[in-house]
DNA sequence: ATTGAAATGTTATAACATAACACTATACTT
DNA sequence: AAGTATAGTGTTATGTTATAACATTTCAAT
């Protein structure tokens, strides 16, 4: 296990430190939680902590080293799963499909569709909404008599930052 | 090893029978091949019928296990993952990040940008492009100084013929 | 015939995720 | 306060998806 110097190398690589972006995050989620008698246990807050503040999107096993390294305590990929699970179903955080890889939401529970925009170059991404985009989403549906009950949009590409570099 | 009767199943369950759809599908592959000198060898040939055959999302080792029984010899995994390499690279093929699946494409080398609807109750998929939307996507991203390189979307719910039973 | 590149065969293992069951904490009832 | 039900967690094992690495074969071009 060469655990050890792998996370000191994420973390200092990663620098989990908070923005005004990620305090409001928390903040909003521990109020969510509070207004809707949810269980915001420590694993769950140590791994929506990790999430929200790594910045790029964080592997299941990424976040599993983080958090042992963190808390001190040898945890097992269920408890990283689980905690997921619940994050993902209040809307916390999303998973990123085509790559396998989860990352914090920065609005949780205010919209229900976002995308995303995942940089090939640094892999930092940037949760976006845009209503038009998802009317249009869901009437190319409909024109095809499908009734949609939850969508998947995730582009790749090169941000802005890589472009000018 | 359970796979015989689990093949037999898959095989008569979903019923890989031509249709005009599916041997279009494949005569245009076959000329594209022609046309660009792609090595279409029996094993890419083979996997690419069982999957656009198939009309549903296929995993990866349903395909291995397909592929198998019909040919007889005993394949491995990259024997098929190397195929769904050379096919997805060629546009022949899609995988659905969102369900880790594989699915034949209709119009090959056509479109670049294709969305997919899947049914949640049939599991039948569409495959569906829609060029205002596509445009929609990259104009939304490039709001956000972003190159798009690909897209990924993916919409799940339920297909006309489920809602109506 | 020789050689070089692409394709395939084979073994092993990496990477991602969950089942199943035991145990613990909490909060709800009487 | 004791009982009990439920959600959460610990732990082991295993299931699922995908690739690395290297050996062998095929086949076209010289």
């Amino acid at each position: 296990m060469k655990v050890k110097f792998y996370v000191v190398w994420l973390i200092m690589k990663f620098n989990l430190k908070n923005t005004k972006e990620v305090q409001d995050s928390i903040a909003r989620v521990l109020e969510i939680c509070e207004l809707n008698n949810l269980v915001f246990t420590e694993i769950r807050q140590k791994i929506f902590e990790i999430i929200i503040k790594f910045k790029k999107p964080m592997k299941a096993y990424e976040i599993l080293d983080v958090f042992t390294e963190f808390t001190g305590k040898r945890a097992h990929p269920p408890t990283i799963y689980r905690a997921i699970d619940f994050l993902i179903e209040n809307g916390f955080i999303h998973k990123l499909n085509s790559i396998n890889s989860y990352v914090g939401c920065f609005h949780p529970k205010v919209h229900k569709e976002c995308y995303f925009l995942i940089c090939k170059i640094c892999n930092i991404y940037k949760e976006c909404c845009d209503k038009n985009l998802t009317e249009n989403i869901f009437k190319s549906a409909n024109k095809r008599d499908f009734i949609v009950s939850n969508t998947t949009l995730e582009i790749e590409g090169h941000c802005n930052d890589c472009i000018q570099k």
